[in-house]
DNA sequence: GCGACAG
DNA sequence: ATCTTGTCGC
């Protein structure tokens, strides 16, 4: 139902493609719910996991949870993420209703070679706000912020473009990698991962949905 | 040509 | 991501 196994030559084209028509621009009037994504792997089945948790916001509850699971052939290549995980992601959002009104995803947004993450790449295709929140970088430069929660320091291209946040969510952890990924700017991007932190470095959707994946393929693989 | 390199 | 024990620090 889309382009994804593609050669990775045209991959990268049309990662470039679709990168000119990402918004970094917030239009929604509210946000009620927010959802968590992340995928596991079983390298004997060649399966991928996926699981979404949604969230009321800014209560951070529970709402729903989603699980799905399938083939995975596409290899990991940086900077090609979204065409290993996009397929199981769109199917997966396919069986969720009502649509959450922003989505954070494992991964970066615009802070990538062409400006198309896994964050942009599915906020585009689901048309849907979406938030890239990284464990580590791929793309760019900065300066390492002070060792106090809250510290930040923006990360930028090679042309001096700033394209995401390096953010200190918790005093004296490992900075996370916050970049827009569609319909939203970088300033509204870090201040929604900064309501989604509480006890831990990472924000709660996805760190919630990486418990709930691994639960989910443990439980697959058990049958 | 030599590193860097989301998950 | 996954493999994989103990160990350092709050």
């Amino acid at each position: 139902m889309n382009n994804w196994n593609l050669p990775v030559k045209e991959a990268v084209e049309l990662q470039k493609q679709l990168s000119k028509k990402i918004v970094l621009k917030f239009s929604s009037r509210k946000i009620n719910y927010i959802a968590g994504v992340d995928l596991g792997y079983d390298k004997k089945s060649e399966l991928g996991f996926c699981s979404v948790v949604i969230f009321t916001f800014p209560d951070l509850d529970i709402f729903q949870i989603y699980n799905y699971h399938q083939e995975v052939l596409f290899p990991y290549i940086p900077g090609l993420l979204s065409f290993r995980e996009g397929p199981i992601i769109i199917k997966i959002f396919e069986k969720i209703i009502p649509k959450p009104e922003l989505i954070i995803f494992d991964g970066q947004g615009i802070a990538h070679q062409r400006k198309l993450g896994i964050a942009s790449h599915m906020g585009l295709l689901l048309n849907i706000p979406s938030i890239g929140c990284a464990k580590s970088k791929l793309y760019g430069k900065y300066e390492e912020p002070a060792s106090e929660k809250g510290s930040r320091s923006y990360l930028y291209d090679y042309k001096d473009n700033p394209i995401g946040v390096v953010l200190r969510t918790k005093d004296n952890v490992k900075p996370v990698f916050i970049s827009p990924g569609h319909l939203i700017g970088i300033n509204k991007s870090v201040e929604i991962i900064m309501k989604c932190v509480t006890k831990y470095r990472i924000p709660e959707p996805t760190r919630i949905a990486d418990i709930q994946v691994a639960k989910y393929k443990e439980a697959i693989l058990q049958n």
